[in-house]
DNA sequence: TGAGTTTGTGAAATCGTTTTCATATGCTAC
DNA sequence: GTAGCATATGAAAACGATTTCACAAACTCA
């Protein structure tokens, strides 16, 4: 027995408004009022009401709510191809601060969206706001975010002309302090930089951090201080490979764009006998969970996820409910996370 | 400007049908016609009406459709507190295969609602059917769920009464065979097991069968070769700590009921110069990522992530487009795969 | 006591679709 | 040449809420 079917006189039927009303001996404004300008309908009245809506266990339809409404308490979420810790965790970060403010999430990977932007496939005309998350720079279209009658908020990028709220991640700020760290026990020109192809945001702007640290110190860095192909564990023990095989791996340091590259160094260091940190000093980026399972311990740099996640929610809810406010363009800084790998002592 | 709107006689207002039938030169009940029956539309007519719908880049508004026909081809999707890969990946099966057959997932984890079931909170008479993951026996809430009036898939648990489809996994399968795995090098009254509290579906299937190869092994378990508190690496470490305090890791073979508990165990037996496998024979359970990139690789089980997102996402819209099917009882095979951990032979 | 104001309620229009039913047109077949 | 039948279209009735407007009853205040 379905709880928003009643049978009455024999024949199933939905529990709308009407029911509700002619139980209550109201009219159906009378019924509406009580949701949503309970003030204006008298104690008993609205007693009444409520009674009947219990009994019959009614609840508005969203559809014909939305309809005159024009809103669905739902934000469209568009998540670039990301996995794991990271993809979770903003995820859950997205749905809690969307849950305490009534709101509900519907996501949807660009992944497997081929050449459709985030404005194709989507429910669109359900949400009331989009966050869109952007990772590669060749992503970025401009044209297809502004075209959208939407609110949009875009996590990721911040271009200049870009008319909507942004919320970027201040990844120089951590990447220059992991720099920094690993230059206080190496001289600049035995650090490297192992990261993805350039055109991805985060790993160009990590590395031009690492670049202008060295710089600072009065090194320019040589062209095979930097190697960038993709965020991988593969790719990360394939480049310690092949340093490893001219020899060349032993005192340095090394600042990988995330920490799978890092992991894949740290094997392949470990497997030909490289002592980290004594002979290899690494820093990761992400500070995943992984970080502190792993023994050394990697040193790493802080995505503030969650603050991501609740800024992006209060954005685009401030747009929705508002859309006569003018965008904000929020920057959140990362932190260095110092330890075994890059030479802090040992603890738990 | 916005692509719903159009400036006709100086006002701006949205593109409705009735612009388009306008444009076209007829009546609204062919435009939908366009849209729903083609076939039913002649030719040029058709191509009229398309042009008009292009050019005033019209989109149907999904409220008043869903008004009428009762579809959003939203599901919604109820998950437990599980994070990291488990999470994403089961996230990213879900959106894709949905994605493929034309739905979209309205997501909420349960985590948040405290004492509020899968039922609540959600914007459920969005959605044309639920997706609801359980993990704990105390989360079966038999009447919640079958009080619905909505399509529901349970992924995690399939209690005999539960008139819905069902997708479980097989934990005995993988488990047995990781199980023995272990006695081929360990005596049975050296084993060990370390899970999650009594109450948890997957650990304590994954308990069962684990006594049931020792029995079969002619060995009664001990209380003190089963250890429950929780799915996490400090767990997993404060267990193997007091073991060692006692003396008692030593040529030990331990089933963990996650890779989480496993690494915990892992890394407090080498901190003590404990050798895996050669002291210590483990496996862990979910072959997540980790299980490849630790040293030595850890054995586990894996679980079908990707099969359980593809068969809920197939059963749920199998139930919203025949709810006169009766329900399908899915149990997918989990699979035991042999790393360093427990004694197999090193590779990349 | 009557004019003016507040308060609580109902009738009816509206939102933008789908769908039923009726109708007009052009065929086929005798 | 007309009965019968597809085929293509339009008019109008839903769908289930919100909201405007009108109105009655109950108050205020002189």
């Amino acid at each position: 027995m379905g709880s928003q079917e009643a049978s009455e006189n024999g024949r199933t039927e939905v529990v709308s408004i009407r029911s509700v009303a002619q139980r209550a001996g109201v009219s159906i404004a009378t019924v509406s009022r009580v949701f949503n300008t309970p003030d204006m309908v008298s104690a008993v009245t609205a007693e009444r009401v409520r009674a009947a809506i219990s009994e019959l266990n009614y609840r508005p339809n969203l559809f014909a709510k939305g309809l005159l409404t024009k809103r669905s308490r739902v934000i469209g979420v568009s998540l670039p191809d990301i996995h794991g810790e990271f993809y979770s965790e903003l995820m859950f970060a997205l749905d809690e601060r969307a849950c305490d403010l009534g709101y509900h999430l519907l996501v949807s990977s660009n992944a497997h969206r081929g050449e459709r932007g985030p404005e194709n496939g989507f429910a669109l005309d359900l949400v009331d706001g989009l966050i869109v998350m952007l990772t590669e720079r060749i992503d970025v279209d401009l044209e297809g975010i502004s075209k959208l009658d939407h609110s949009v908020v875009v996590i990721g990028v911040d271009e200049p002309g870009l008319d909507v709220d942004t919320i970027i991640v201040d990844n120089r700020m951590g990447a220059r302090k992991a720099t920094q760290h690993l230059l206080e026990s190496t001289p600049a020109d035995r650090c490297y930089f192992v990261g993805a192809l350039r055109g991805n945001i985060d790993s160009d702007e990590r590395l031009d951090a690492f670049c202008e640290v060295l710089r600072e110190d009065g090194h320019e860095p040589r062209e095979d201080q930097i190697a960038q192909k993709e965020f991988s564990f593969d790719w990360g023990w394939d480049w310690a490979e092949s340093m490893l095989d001219e020899g060349r791996l032993q005192n340095v340091a090394v600042f990988a764009a995330n920490d799978e590259i890092a992991i894949g160094i740290a094997n392949a260091a470990r497997d030909r006998g490289i002592e980290i940190p004594d002979a290899l000093r690494l820093v990761g980026f992400d500070d995943s969970r992984l970080c502190s399972l792993l023994r050394p311990r990697l040193s790493s740099v802080r995505m503030p996820v969650r603050e991501i996640g609740n800024a992006a929610i209060e954005a685009i809810i401030r747009r929705i409910e508002e859309p006569e406010n003018i965008p904000r363009h929020l920057r959140l800084a990362t932190t260095f996370i110092q330890r075994e790998s890059s030479g802090a002592p040992k603890s738990k």
